[in-house]
DNA sequence: ATGTCC
């Protein structure tokens, strides 16, 4: 196949390509069609990205697509001595991530599209989705929740059995607890405060959401399934949202004093979007304490929600119904990690780490078999839960964190109907998602039609050698927010 | 993504 771009070489292996560009080396795992499907303008943005000082690595997840600044599905590293920090790159949703839970329920029990119905709207009455909205939990101190996270709610929301053991890695739901200079906190006005602790517990709108999906096992990863408590046909819960109001404004105050400083250094790129600075200087730290206290916002916002969700729950299936927590984990934001024993700092945007069995960075109770990665599929296809394989370190244990948008909300409001939508919903039918929204062309931007086809950007994580797969969870209601 | 133009 012929490219158009300038850098095409043949690979030797058609999932992944090394290509040299101008400011740097681009590694990208995706099968060459899904590459290609990429166009020019992600690889002028990498072009971009590998001008910032002292850039390490940088690569594409098969699911990359033009953002601002920087594209989403960007792994880029850095030294942790004399590395650079960019909020373009942790985007503009800081701590956006995944939270899945698991029922002890059967797809089975959930058959009646009544009964599915019903505990949509349990769910609605306990998370609001609609813009604006105040959430249902006024009595926690948003200070807290900033400051330690998970370890900032009260005792009430962290039921016993909920989480998994004790464990430490900063992704882990139990220990999620990002350490900063709360000095910092000041700088975010009191307006800001007040909306973002009206909004704890809400979900957002955009591509996130709350799906009731059923449990289909990968035979080849049985072992790893079953000791991390999947069943086939079993129940679950996945949640998608991030940092609301307060990640916005993370990005709002302290961007204009990183942009000060690339000007004071004589940096920048031909991008004015694509913002950056040391690590070490005084707006890269303030970006870096504000950027933490947004990871634990959407950690513990996530969580919020789960309490919530298991509430719906009990009330719909009775008392014996549980939820506990499977994983939590972000695919937006940066941190400092170790790999092969030197300290790096990591940036994700739109990718999912993925460690490996035995990696020592998993939480005690996965690391045997690697931690569960969570990846949402579009609205009405099925999601995955994967596993980091070994070779997964040539990418620093990252992979993609969805199917990656095929086209604009605009776009998609002009070519996709609402007839179509719905047919892909299976609208009208016995076995239909249920969607929250009566109205299906409030969300039709979200529509499956405006994303890839996940099953193949999974296939390309796979036979990149990456990550595997070890259960498809297929969507039986959905709740979106607008 | 976002109180998306208080």
């Amino acid at each position: 196949m012929q490219s158009n771009n300038p850098y095409f070489t043949q690979p030797t292996n058609p999932y992944y390509r090394r290509i040299d560009l101008p400011a740097g080396d681009l590694h990208v795992f995706a099968h060459d069609e899904l590459f290609h499907a990429m166009g020019n303008k992600v690889l002028e943005m990498a072009n971009n990205n590998l001008q910032i000082p002292h850039i390490r690595y940088m690569s594409y997840t098969p699911d990359a697509h033009v953002g601002v600044g920087t594209c989403i599905g960007t792994t880029a590293v850095w030294g942790a001595e004399d590395g650079f920090v960019s909020p373009s790159i942790v985007g503009s949703d800081i701590g956006c991530g995944m939270r899945v839970h698991l029922t002890n329920l059967q797809a089975s029990e959930l058959q009646d599209v009544k009964l599915r119905r019903k505990l949509v709207k349990a769910i609605e009455k306990r998370i609001p989705v609609e813009n604006h909205a105040r959430g249902y939990f006024s009595d926690i101190r948003l200070e807290d929740v900033l400051r330690k996270g998970l370890h900032g709610l009260p005792g009430k929301y962290v039921p016993d059995a909920y989480t998994p053991r004790k464990a430490t890695s900063l992704t882990h739901v139990e220990s999620s607890r990002f350490h900063f200079d709360e000095e910092a906190l000041n700088r975010i006005p009191e307006p800001v405060w007040h909306r973002s602790h009206r909004q704890l517990g809400t979900l957002g709108g955009g591509n996130h959401f709350i799906e009731i999906q059923a449990i289909s096992l990968n035979e080849e990863n049985r072992p790893i399934a079953e000791s991390w408590g999947l069943r086939d046909g079993q129940v679950a819960i996945m949640i998608h949202s991030g940092s609301r109001a307060w990640g916005g404004a993370v990005n709002q105050y302290s961007g204009s004093e990183v942009v000060k400083t690339m000007h004071r250094l004589g940096l920048g790129t031909s991008d004015p979007k694509l913002v950056f600075a040391p690590l070490g200087s005084e707006a890269g730290q303030t970006y870096a304490n504000l950027m933490y206290s947004a990871l634990n916002f959407a950690v513990a916002n996530r969580h919020l929600m789960a309490f919530a969700v298991r509430d719906a729950f009990k009330e719909t299936f009775g008392a014996q119904a549980e939820t506990r927590t499977l994983y939590d984990l972000m695919h937006n934001y940066a941190c400092e990690e170790e790999h092969d024993g030197e300290a790096l700092f990591v940036h994700r945007k739109g990718t999912t780490r993925a460690l490996p069995a035995g990696h020592a960075d998993n939480p005690e109770p996965y690391r045997e078999t690697g931690h569960p990665a969570l990846i949402p599929g579009s609205m009405g296809t099925s999601s995955y839960l994967m596993v980091g394989a070994q070779d997964g370190g040539r990418n620093y244990h990252s992979i993609c964190h969805g199917a990656g948008r095929v086209r604009s909300r605009n776009a998609t409001k002009q070519l996709v109907t609402v007839d179509e939508f719905a047919a892909s919903m299976r609208i009208g039918r016995e076995d239909e998602i249920v969607v929250n929204h009566r109205g299906l062309e409030a969300i039709l931007d979200e529509s499956p039609q405006a994303y890839k086809d996940v099953d193949r950007i999974i296939d390309s994580v796979v036979n990149a050698r990456l990550a595997d797969v070890v259960a498809k969870c297929r969507p039986l209601a959905v709740v979106k927010g607008v």
